[in-house]
RNA sequence: GCCGAAGUGGCGGAAUAGGCAGACGCGCACGACUCAAAAUCGUGUACCCUCGGGUAUGUGGGUUCGAUUCCCACCUUCGGCACCA
């Protein structure tokens, strides 16, 4: 008999250093690029280096990881990088508060993280680690903003354009959020701007982002990607000044066209200027400057009321003749359409409003099915609903379902417009007036003009010698000498570029400089690419919905159509994670002081039962609220494996024991396979602690030691593997099984042992549950119901009533209807 | 306002195709071990109750033999959008 006290203890601060120093002086998890296997990419969104690895990491990265083992072991030939989106703004803000320069200040953190990475023990190939803000990254970045610019995909335009006073620089359309139009790094509400920046050509990807066929994306990201993009069909109609200039407007109701009673252009417009009448200049002055500071001022105090002003000019309708008075609003936005409308106070609820606001006539041309007339003067809001054209010319009387075509048909017939689709998607504005980032490989020379940077000459690196003040202009510009160079052209002095790239841009392509780091022929190894790409499983948060998988998305189009990549899409499957919530439920943050510390918590349980209690906690696609006692739970569940599988005990089983035990493995088996594959996580931990109490009690049976004992072991640490590998490898080597259990094969589920040798039948009565019955899994419905109807617990619940009907679900149930 | 997700014991959560609601874990209670405590192990743990049963998955309806699951309306929380013509 061996003493219990001669088993060693689970430490789990030894077993995970040695095994880790163990798998990576191995190379353990590089992909052997083996034809033979098929290949699979599992991609985790990059981590920007801000420091400290927080628990979101571990949340965003175990489950995923725990997937690529699972992988692995299925013979998958798995690749699952890791990188740092190491350019942006902290590193330049550390910079002037803390006067370190942002290199030093980033590279330090990445030293830090790295090793807090490799303390979660996940299964990245550290080969292929990219760092966006290396030379030799940026260098390709900056090579795929001359493709693009040579392809026309890139241009330079301007523009109005949202500036963060407090960040200093221009942000894209998608970084700014919210009603009060908030920057969304730190909150500060932007202004508007007119600067020239270089913007690539997204909009001209709209109708084909719009097409998801063939991804297994959520459904959420891919409505909130359509919202975002923003499809409308409508016309284009070019109404005419009195004096004779066009004004061209969009409208998703043509149908409205003879209900226009006036026309208001955005405060920005070019044409008010020439439209407003002398004894209107004042006041339309006065509102555009009233509008252009608007959006300097805080929105917490602006009304919904409608304002706008009198141009004193008219306009004519291209359909009746009609003379139509022309206003400015700022509720037109020169940023959508064609920054000028055609009202239709009948029919457009904001139209209504404004209309009422200032006695504009409201003319009804829409009678909707199944209601009855409408007045205007009796009308509370604008009727918005489709029907029948009335008041309409030569298409008064048109039913609903004609009136959309039959009005964009007659348009184009006399010659006023055309029928067309409207985009809210934006063109993708990339200049940054910060140091931090790739510069924009651009030289702006006297004769030659803007002139893309050639590839020989790139990257072009970013000095070192920089202030960093926060003065609005790019500190490049600052510099003493960078920007001076000579032109790639004509070899006259010309000077660069001194904005930087969205960082957006640096994580646009990523996925691709991992499958080769060190390539320096091109961006990446074709070769590589095309045994690698697309990416199988992309796994991050939500957020980046509108933002990075769509620019994402969009980079690997306009690749594709310079030639460099091959594909309609980057990534074929999406997932995101939820978020971890602090112990009270709420955001974690500094300032709450709910803030959960990974390092400690590997400290204190060691990373397998980090790993454990963050894949069990909640649904890993909703997130949850942490505990810091429900923690305990799963370092005690891998205790109790440990003392489990080594402490030995005697006794001599019964059959049905062992057999039980064989069913509930296969079982556990079969739902934890199915589980990885759907990134159902939690349950496998649930499962596989069922699987635990089951052998515990075969143990006490006196099953240790038996053949059915030793193959549950055996499957129980291939199954434990993926979730904690450090334990199920320390004790499947005590066990004397081959190294490494990472490349065991995932085993078979024997679907004879998983099969029940008898079911439960539940026994209702008009759906109430009043007896089980025990049957075997074949029974027929005809001895089902015999067995159901002898149930005295029947009989009792039917009080003699006669029986109505009786439904047998095989395998399930017996329902009397009585 | 519009769009989306969610709402289940004291808590986190489970229920894969409409069929035993509450798996698994936390917490709690009791017991064993201990001088004692911790750790560990075992048992119990939705609510009400006249101990036969009754009521329960945000609320109210509906479909169905049967609804946490499907449909309609509403409430709450979270996320996204923000006059998009």
């Amino acid at each position: 008999m061996i003493d219990p006290t001669s088993i060693p203890m689970y430490k789990p601060e030894e077993i995970e250093r040695k095994w880790q120093a163990r798998w990576a002086a191995d190379g353990l998890y590089q992909p052997d690029r083996d034809p033979d296997k098929t290949k699979h990419y599992a991609l985790t969104m990059l981590p920007y280096p801000s420091g400290d690895l927080h628990i979101g990491h571990w949340y965003a990265m175990t489950p995923p990881d725990a997937r690529a083992r699972f992988k692995r072991m299925q013979g998958y030939n798995v690749f699952f990088p890791i990188g740092f989106d190491a350019f942006g703004l902290p590193a330049e803000n550390a910079a002037i508060k803390h006067k370190i320069h942002p290199r030093e200040w980033t590279y330090a953190n990445i030293d830090h993280m790295r090793g807090q990475l490799k303390s979660m023990g996940n299964s990245f190939d550290w080969r292929a680690e990219i760092i966006s803000a290396d030379p030799k990254y940026y260098r390709w970045t900056q090579w795929f903003f001359t493709q693009f610019y040579k392809n026309n995909l890139a241009y330079q335009k301007f523009s109005p354009v949202d500036f963060c006073p407090s960040c200093n620089t221009t942000l894209a359309r998608e970084q700014v959020h919210g009603e009060d139009r908030h920057c969304e790094r730190c909150g500060t509400p932007v202004i508007r701007k007119d600067l020239k920046q270089w913007f690539f050509r997204t909009s001209k990807y709209a109708e084909e982002l719009l097409n998801f066929d063939g991804l297994d994306w959520p459904e959420m990201i891919k409505t909130l990607q359509r919202k975002w993009i923003g499809k409308s069909r409508g016309a284009s109609v070019i109404f005419k000044t009195e004096a004779g200039d066009p004004i061209e407007v969009f409208t998703t109701r043509p149908d409205t066209l003879w209900g226009v009673t006036y026309m208001a252009l955005s405060p920005e417009h070019p044409l008010v200027e020439k439209i407003t009448t002398s004894a209107q200049a004042d006041q339309v002055r006065a509102y555009q400057e009233q509008a252009k500071r608007q959006s300097d001022i805080q929105r917490e105090s602006v009304t919904r009321e409608k304002t706008g002003v009198f141009t004193g000019g008219y306009a004519i309708n291209p359909v009746s003749g009609e003379h139509i008075p022309i206003w400015v609003a700022d509720y037109v936005l020169m940023s959508y359409g064609t920054g000028a409308i055609m009202a239709v106070p009948a029919h457009d609820q904001r139209d209504f409003e404004f209309a009422r606001q200032f006695d504009l006539p409201i003319k009804v041309v829409i009678h909707p099915n199944r209601k009855d007339m409408v007045f205007p003067e009796e009308m509370t809001e604008a009727v918005e609903a489709h029907g029948s054209m009335v008041n309409s010319g030569p298409l008064t009387g048109t039913p609903e379902e004609e009136s959309f075509d039959a009005a964009s048909r007659y348009i184009e017939a006399i010659g006023v417009g055309k029928s067309t689709t409207n985009y809210r998607l934006h063109d993708w504005l990339i200049s940054r007036q910060r140091y931090w980032g790739a510069p924009i490989p651009i030289v702006y020379c006297p004769h030659c003009g803007a002139v893309p940077v050639p590839d020989y000459q790139l990257p072009v690196l970013l000095p070192d010698d920089v202030e960093w003040l926060p003065t609005g202009e790019s500190p490049l510009k600052l510099h003493p000498t960078w920007r001076y160079t000579t032109c790639p052209m004509c070899g006259e002095p010309a000077e660069r570029e001194t904005d930087t790239m969205d960082t957006f841009m640096d994580s646009s392509w990523y996925h691709l400089r991992y499958l080769s780091p060190d390539y320096d022929q091109g961006p990446f190894d074709p070769v590589q690419y095309s045994f690698w790409m697309p990416v199988d499983t992309y796994t991050g948060g939500s957020e980046h919905a509108t933002m990075h998988l769509i620019y994402t998305r969009f980079f690997h189009k306009a690749a594709r159509d310079c030639g460099i990549t091959k594909g309609d899409e980057p990534m074929l499957q999406l997932r995101n994670q939820g978020m971890v919530l602090g112990e009270d439920g709420e955001k974690m943050s500094k300032s709450r002081g709910n803030v959960i510390d990974p390092d400690d918590l590997v400290v204190r349980y060691g990373a397998d039962t980090v790993r454990a209690y963050i894949i069990f906690f909640s649904r890993w696609e909703i997130g949850g609220p942490w505990s810091s006692t429900g923690i305990e739970g799963n370092s005690r569940w891998l205790r109790r494996v440990w003392h489990m599988l080594l402490e030995p005990a005697y006794g001599t089983p019964d059959q049905e024991i062992l057999r039980a035990l064989r069913r509930k493995t296969h079982q556990t088996l079969r739902r934890v396979t199915y589980d990885f594959e759907n990134f159902e996580f939690n349950t496998i931990v649930s499962s596989l602690m069922e699987l635990l109490n089951e052998m515990g009690r075969a143990k006490n049976a006196g099953a240790f030691g038996s053949a059915e004992w030793n193959e549950t072991v055996d499957l129980y640490l291939r199954m434990l593997a993926p979730v904690c590998p450090h334990i199920a490898e320390e004790l499947w080597e005590r066990l004397e099984k081959p190294y490494s259990i990472h490349y065991q094969q995932w085993p078979e589920v024997d679907e004879e042992a998983a099969r029940d040798e008898m079911i439960t039948l539940i026994v209702q009565v008009n759906g109430k549950l009043r007896d089980r019955i025990i049957v075997e899994p074949g029974v027929s419905d005809e001895e089902a119901e015999r067995l159901a109807l002898a149930s005295e617990n029947v009989m009792q619940a039917l009080e003699g009533r006669p029986i109505r009907k009786v439904i047998v679900v095989p395998g399930r149930l017996v329902n009397v209807v009585g």
